[in-house]
DNA sequence: ATCTATAACTTGAAGCTTCAACTAACAGTA
DNA sequence: TACTGTTAGTTGAAGCTTCAAGTTATAGAT
């Protein structure tokens, strides 16, 4: 069989750039790699599936009410949020407006500066969330959590974090837990 | 602050069948998790973004093409193909569709049992997967392989290994190497 | 032989995401 | 005051995935 019969290890000769590094994935790295991608495409699927099935929401929209629900004031600006639901702005537009005609969300102008749109939780959305996170967090035990013995968890954080430096350069701040870092600043007015 | 408004955490008492679970994910599972969520979001974006802007292909179209490019005789049955590339019949018809519309495959019907449908990958396909294939391997280890020390290879094939048997319940033969088990049986013909 | 059940696959519609404009609001400058 | 540039956000179209229904081919039963 010949070496291009195997495409995702790579070609014969090394990219450019990158004349250092092995051509192909080893063995090992190839494993890890075709199982990571079995992860990333299986997993979301997984809990979509729950959440649309117990709540009919899908799992972005459940993290715009879940990050709007822990946002001092129920709000954040839309661009803040965007990134703390790990969503492209328009994306986050269109999600809005959904959620906006089921009640559970509105926008605010920003008082005092009209570039800014406020996103806030409505009582509604309050409710929808803490009906929702139950069984959203028993899936994501059941299918993660207690799949791993404990020091894999540990693992999981350190190898998910070095992931996203790199796909995300520049973003050490990434999955910090939101009630640690600062809130994203100035969510409900300019300085 | 009320115990509701840390909705990636869970209920203050265990869901059904979880009982001796406890409610609320640790601070550090919670961190892992939140990590683990963005790369799983990211990194297939930045995956498709490679492919799409140096090969003009998705990520699901290049595994399509990749793993007929693997089997013998660059053929492969719809539903066994499915399997391999992590997609839905439904969705593999559609793709399978389009790379026939730009002559990288094509269809066959199974010469024995008319109720199969083979893809095969042509020519023009092979050529176009060792073009892309060296891209496509050197993100793969700039964004993942190369942000891990070589033991976290090791422990990231352990832990998506164990996700994976939760998320496909059953499904231990997940992430095995295409040349290493038996490829899907009867790929030409049924026995 | 025919009839029923089932599995593989396809198809069209609906819904969501992406992409590329486009609008709106403000800061800075003259 | 007007002009320019920049950033936040929205919008519509195009493309892809999902979902449910429909086809086709075969095995098994009568």
């Amino acid at each position: 069989m010949m070496a291009t019969d195997r495409p995702d290890q790579g070609p014969a000769r090394p990219q450019a750039g990158t004349d250092t590094e092995p051509p192909w994935l080893s063995d090992d790295e190839r494993e890890a790699w075709i199982r990571l991608v079995g992860v990333f495409i299986k997993l979301p699927a997984a809990l979509d599936a729950q959440l649309q099935r117990d709540a009919g929401i899908s799992h972005f929209e459940y993290m715009v009410l879940s990050r709007l629900s822990e946002a001092s004031d129920r709000t954040l600006r839309m661009s803040d949020l965007a990134v703390l639901a790990n969503g492209s702005l328009s994306r986050l537009s269109h999600v809005v407006t959904r959620l906006e005609r089921r009640g559970w969300v509105r926008r605010e102008s920003c008082p005092g500066d009209g570039r800014y749109t406020n996103a806030v939780l409505t009582d509604d959305g309050m409710a929808k969330v803490e009906a929702t996170a139950p069984g959203h967090v028993a899936a994501v035990r059941n299918l993660v959590i207690d799949a791993l013995r404990p020091e894999q968890v540990g693992q999981l954080r350190d190898i998910a974090q070095a992931i996203m430096g790199r796909v995300i350069p520049g973003a050490e701040w990434y999955g910090q837990l939101p009630h640690t870092g600062a809130p994203s600043p100035s969510a409900r007015r300019p300085a």
